[in-house]
DNA sequence: ATATAGATCTCGTCA
DNA sequence: TGACGAGGTCTATAT
């Protein structure tokens, strides 16, 4: 353990990743109090001093501290024990290690960044270009812009001289994006001081649930089916059927 | 890489718990499309089938499959090949591994659930208990219960006979938590077939954004502070300071 | 720093 | 299975 713990602190003075599998109960206290009891888990602590405790199942860390912590190795009976704290979020962690499985740490360089295609401004974007998927006589004027009236996805007028304001969904609506599409129409009504009969509503999602659909049809609003990008499927979905699927 | 990938197929069928560091590039297919150029970074397969990769800074995985993913490994041009895929999600995920820089995996086991204290179940809870810390005459009648009207975190009324809806945030309520509390004010309005007049809406929390205090009184309800539960700060915040702080 | 909203959100829970 | 809301949400962006 004595050897295992100066490893970890070496490593965190080189900013290297650190990886431990092992045996250990964790206690957590900030935004929340949370006990961990011992188990089997992964830790892991990255460059930025992050600290994630991973359970062998579940997409989620159990516990964690976020970047910029500060991290602290004793040994005490035994057992490493990791102290942490950011007292920017005033938070602080303290992992009880009994058993180490294996450890592992390494330098990592990786100043890539990642490139997404299919988002939810995406989907403002394509309609912007396309208004023609919401109707005949939509004309927009601005996307995806912070304006003084909040922030609009797609924002434009029909040919009755009505503005139109249109809120994007790239699942299916719930009733938390009829109200956020509520809470635009009354600003910008009230902002050019406009009934709200001259500013129309529209989700545009592939779906919406059935109380969304209530609910935005009792406000006077309307849903038009609109799909989010193909994007460009680049990546054969056909996958080589060589060898197992495990 | 032959003898990794040999490895990795082995480890998979026993769900062990899986750590490669390496350099790799990533492809993702599914709910967007996403590509990720070559760097260093973690990958991380749980016994559960969940696949994550993690750049060396940052909280959540830049790429990832969920739980009930199927992976197939190969070695083609040099480089191990991780192809992987949920047919449940229509997600597709390949990862080209072209250096490991280690690789480790063991069998891990652990049944422990998180006990959380301090989240917003018990601050509803809190207020039931203690009503006056919304107003002496708050009688709460249910708290946390999914009833008809919706999930509304206190349900009471007070002297004059109005009903009182409460809405908690653990933190700061923002314009999000105003539009929820109005829409359940307005169903139970609707509901009940009295008048918006008989049912007053109270957001309680710590803070609120001056937009949201805007909204909020603009609606005719209100706002009431109150701490999140104290919880019971078992945990040593005066953490012992041998050592250093890395 | 605060405010706002998206996310391949995830996760739990209930009808 | 869908719907709904919390989350120690995290992350990005604008003010």
């Amino acid at each position: 353990m004595e050897s295992i713990a100066a490893k970890i602190k070496e490593a965190l003075k080189r900013n290297e990743t650190i990886v431990i599998a092992g045996e250990c109960e964790v206690n957590y206290s900030g935004r929340v109090e949370a006990e961990l009891p011992i188990g089997e888990r992964l830790l892991l602590i990255k460059a930025d001093k992050a600290f994630l405790v991973h359970q062998p199942e579940g997409h989620q860390p159990i516990n964690y501290m976020r970047s910029e912590s500060k991290h602290q190795i004793n040994v005490e009976e035994g057992n490493i024990v990791i102290r942490s704290q950011n007292l920017a979020n005033k938070d602080f962690m303290k992992v009880i290690i009994k058993k180490v499985h294996f450890y592992q740490s390494k330098k990592l360089e990786d100043g890539q960044k990642i490139r997404v295609v299919g988002t939810e401004k995406d989907m403002s974007e394509m309609i912007y270009k396309n208004p023609e998927l919401i109707s005949k006589d939509f004309k927009p004027l601005s996307m995806e812009e912070h304006t003084k009236y909040g922030f609009i996805d797609v924002f434009g007028h029909d040919k009755e001289g009505n503005i139109v304001i249109i809120e994007c969904k790239r699942f299916r609506a719930d009733l938390s994006a009829v109200t956020q599409l509520r809470r635009y129409v009354e600003k910008i009504a009230t902002a050019k001081g406009i009934g709200l009969e001259k500013v129309r509503g529209i989700i545009a999602a592939p779906k919406i649930t059935a109380n969304a659909k209530q609910m935005l049809e009792d406000w006077g609003y309307s849903f038009v089916a609109v799909n989010p990008p193909a994007s460009y499927e680049k990546y054969d979905k056909n996958q080589k059927t060589l060898g197992n699927w495990e």
